[in-house]
RNA sequence: GGCCCCAUCGUCUAGUGGUUAGGACACUAGGUUUUCAUCCUAGCAACCGGAGUUCGAUUCUCCGUGGGGUCACCA
């Protein structure tokens, strides 16, 4: 498919997150399809809040939900979003967007299906409707709802309903027919109606089930491309079916396949961190995150994987989407974060890097170190995988070293070997211009000629008292000075 | 168990009725380097199995196997 150059109304798609906890990334990678799919194609991206069940409802869940989306900088065009003081606003002419708030509209259309004898009234009790289920189990039976008031007679449910007995409305499945339909991933898809069940569409509260409220908020808001979890597969066909009631046109669907954990599993809550702000929290960066989550079922049919969001929306195409489960690659994920961070402007590290440095300096003065963190910032930089990680080797720049003297040997040295070379460091590095690490490694080179690894490896030890670490060159550059020949001094008295 | 879906290196993936089956992460080795990291080079490593169609199947069809999803008054 090619890009439209001006803005498509055909287009029109949506992420319905429901308000039960805060999204992890399989959901935020089905909002970032769509709403690629939706840049790509000029359309409308658009975020409809599906709160129908109200014993989960979390109230602090929306603002959670669209603090990740922002995050992740995946602008809505219609519907809900955040406005300028956070709070939850609309905006858009085929509202209201949040599903609680269009119950007249769930009980006008619910209606037309109860008169036209496509849905009816269940007075069942949840107790029953357990034991047929467990009876059916225990029989190795697909649990089904056994349709007894399937054919209740007009006035027996007229009694019912006035004597005040609670109830649901189910969806009368047709029998012995054959639902179709084609999905943009999966292809076609054939499912007899024999083995669909009478889905409960309005519950005894009130309020609709997800499987009639989405279809009616779809078809109300045109969505033209339905972009959800492939595990939505199954339960399409009753999607179908009431599409067919109505007879309203079902728009495109777009199985994502599913994101996995390690264990090959549909990733949940029980794998360890995998919301959103867990990544947040740990330090990837959004732009990194994105690029590596576009990777997960689909792919831009060319070599190229680092991507700029700009690229993406460039490239992305439905025909792109691929469908077997993808699992979640941490080390990819460490590595492809590593390079987005290597792109990052020092003074922009700094900014980003301040919440972790913060705890670290509570006692001493974050500010007054700034400029000191600024070139530790520029040192570390091609060594952390992620934000959170600046704060492992602080301790070597801002503490007393504590090592034992034979770490300063390099290779077979000796005692009066390391003591000389020590001192000839100690001499050069005192009348060396620190400003800057090339400079001082010209300067030093110079003077300790062919014996780099004598010199430079005791030197290194002596201002990090690590096995590993950055150059000495850059380690002076940080330290300055003073500190730099009060570490070498120190060295030599541990001799 | 019923229904549905899926199947290329360990992982993410590209790909074609005839290719040395390509790339990336990870891993290994080498180079640069005082060490680590970065960077560069090289290497390791895959078409689930069986039939069928075909001159030829990784590719198409069927069966099997394996894996996953789903079967709520949750979404």
């Amino acid at each position: 498919m090619n890009t439209p150059k001006t803005k498509n109304s055909e287009i029109r798609v949506r992420f319905a997150p429901s308000p039960t906890g805060a999204i992890h990334v399989g959901n935020l990678r089905t909002a970032l399809f769509a709403w690629l799919f939706a840049r790509n194609q000029r359309g409308s991206f658009l975020v409809r809040v599906e709160d129908t069940d109200q014993k989960r409802l979390d109230q602090e869940a929306t603002k959670k939900i669209f603090e990740t989306l922002n995050w992740a900088k995946l602008d809505v065009d219609e519907g809900i979003f955040l406005d300028k003081n956070s709070e939850i606003a609309q905006k858009g002419e085929l509202g209201p967007y949040i599903q609680s708030e269009r119950l007249a509209i769930y009980k006008k259309y619910i209606q037309k299906l109860i008169d036209s004898g496509e849905a009816y009234y269940c007075f069942c009790s949840a107790e029953r409707l357990k034991k047929i289920r467990e009876k059916q189990q225990a029989e190795n039976q697909p649990p089904m709802y056994d349709k007894k008031c399937r054919d209740l007679k007009p006035k027996e449910i007229e009694e019912k309903i006035k004597k005040g007995e609670p109830y649901v409305i189910r969806m009368k499945v047709p029998e012995n027919e054959i639902i179709k339909f084609t999905d943009k991933v999966f292809g076609n898809i054939a499912v007899e109606t024999n083995t669909i069940d009478d889905q409960v569409l309005i519950k005894t509260d009130g309020f609709p089930t997800y499987h009639f409220a989405v279809v009616v908020d779809d078809h109300l808001m045109k969505i033209s491309h339905i972009f959800r979890g492939e595990d939505w597969l199954p339960s399409t066909p009753k999607h179908i079916l009431l599409y067919k009631f109505f007879g309203w046109k079902p728009p495109k669907f777009v199985h994502l396949p599913n994101v996995l954990g390690e264990n090959k599993k549909k990733l949940s809550k029980r794998q360890g961190d995998v919301s959103v702000k867990d990544f947040k929290d740990k330090g990837y960066l959004p732009t990194a995150l994105i690029n590596f989550l576009s990777l997960l079922g689909w792919s831009p049919k060319s070599d190229q994987e680092l991507m700029t969001k700009a690229e993406l929306i460039e490239k992305f195409s439905i025909a792109g989407l691929h469908k077997a489960g993808a699992i979640l690659n941490y080390q990819k994920l460490d590595w492809m974060n590593s390079q987005y961070l290597k792109k990052e402007t020092d003074e922009e590290l700094l900014a980003k890097c301040q919440k972790y440095l913060k705890p670290y300096f509570k006692k001493n003065n974050l500010k007054e170190n700034s400029e000191k963190i600024k070139k530790i910032i520029t040192i570390e930089k091609s060594r952390i995988k992620k934000l959170s990680d600046i704060t492992v080797n602080l301790d070597i720049y801002f503490k007393n070293l504590d090592y034992n003297a034979e770490l300063l040997k390099w290779k077979e040295m000796t005692s009066e070997d390391l003591r000389k070379a020590l001192v000839l460091v100690l001499k050069i590095t005192a009348e060396a211009d620190l400003s800057d690490p090339e400079i001082f490694q010209k300067n030093i080179l110079a003077q300790i000629g062919e014996a780099r690894g004598k010199h430079l490896w005791p030197l290194r030890v002596a201002l990090s008292g690590q096995e590993k670490s950055a150059s000495p060159f850059e380690l002076a550059w940080v330290l300055g000075k003073e500190e730099s020949i009060k570490r070498i001094k120190n060295a030599i008295e541990k001799i």
